[in-house]
DNA sequence: TCAAAAGTGTTAGTGATACACCCATGC
DNA sequence: GCATGGGTGTATCACTAACACTTTTGA
């Protein structure tokens, strides 16, 4: 017996929802399950944590077996525990938000992953266990993260237009914003350094380019800043 | 065997800061633990969830075995689950915030709990576990909860002058408002109704006493409307 | 020359903040 | 009559929201 536990338990699992951004459209990484219950389903990667492993660590490694995907931001969004919610038994799962640059990683199943592939996050395919209500929750979560913290640069690449990150913002929230005020709001911040390169390959005047200042939204956030967007 | 499937697991508890206000003061529930680990210590009251057992009727279930009560308002906070947490193994624990009106509950301690008592929250003593962080976040989450929410209609009695909210506003946010502003922005909610009734026993003028409009803010909520102090 | 998006300022309104005095009451 | 908090309004400032045209470029 390798437990100090008398107590019958719930199992637990962790599922990540790792969200990129292409093509204009907020995008949401899915497997497809190799294995019972739902096998042939798509679903969030995630799996068993195990016996003396911390649960982000849990899902880092769910993520890069089933997906190959290592992000850099994964936080928790909260435990979901409803009886019924796995067909095998009692289990409670912690599920992560995960953001990341689509072009730093190609995806590759693995493991008990029959494949992986890239969804409309507001459009997804039918999902197995009640991942619908873990991504749903993932979405409310990424408006309100939208607005108050600079996760833009966690979906965009290194150097970005500013036209780029507020079709991202858009395309999170649902609406559409004006563009005279956004860019004031994203100058005032302080936080966009134009790079002196510019797009290429449009058909037509080619926007600036910008990056993020990491450096000084550490700084301003040691001073009490609040990002809002 | 009672279990389907072949993993090792973590065990999972759940736990609840419950948080009342009394004398000016915001306050948490803690038990004395009269079991090991940590028998004597005080903690949050909590305790293993059930083979098949949801989690949010699992605190409620520790919280009415342990101390008593039954709270109105139960909400999850998150999973706490970093390796070493609990010294009897591997524990996941998802954590819980309560709000409770102190006048309608006595608590009593009872099953594993040698004790039950309420603290100030922001001067607690040293606790078991983890617990420490737990609260901290607990109120880190109070912050951001009593200035978007309601959250203080839950915690004073159902009649309470507008100095009464004032303080413990500032009593969570830990800094001082100005009194006509704070007046402005509650009657531009529209959320306060005058009872006709007056503070008693008090040596100096008496203050209208009010109580909350839940219909009014029912029907908001409905229309989109955001709460904000 | 056309299409398509880049880039750029002003105004009006709304909400936030700062601030001080008189009033009612109980002792 | 005095101490205590109850109750009230105004002026300023900052931020938000609404709004349209010219410029650049590639095809």
């Amino acid at each position: 017996m390798s437990y100090s536990y008398e107590y019958p338990r719930p199992s637990v699992t962790v599922d990540a929802v790792v969200f990129g951004y292409d093509a204009g459209e907020l995008r949401v990484l899915l497997i497809e399950r190799g294995e019972e219950p739902f096998r042939g389903a798509w679903a969030l990667p995630g799996g068993f944590v195990g016996l003396d492993e911390d649960l982000d660590a849990a899902a880092r490694r769910e993520l890069r077996e089933e997906t190959g995907i290592e992000p850099v931001l994964l936080e928790q969004l909260r435990a979901f525990g409803t009886r019924g919610r796995d067909p095998r038994g009692h289990t409670v799962t912690v599920a992560f938000v995960a953001l990341v640059k689509l072009g730093d990683h190609s995806v590759q199943a693995a493991t008990d992953a029959a494949d992986a592939r890239w969804f409309p996050a507001n459009d997804p395919p039918a999902l197995a266990f009640d991942h619908a209500a873990i991504l749903q929750c993932a979405r409310a979560h990424m408006i309100e993260a939208v607005r108050t913290r600079p996760v833009g640069f966690d979906l965009l690449p290194a150097q970005f237009s500013q036209t780029d990150l507020q079709k991202l913002v858009e395309s999170v929230l649902g609406e559409e914003l004006d563009k005279r005020n956004f860019r004031k709001k994203l100058h005032a911040l302080g936080l966009l350094l134009p790079t002196g390169e510019y797009e290429t390959g449009v058909p037509r005047r080619a926007a600036q380019l910008y990056r993020f200042d990491a450096a000084r939204y550490a700084s301003l956030l040691k001073e009490g800043f609040q990002f809002r967007l």
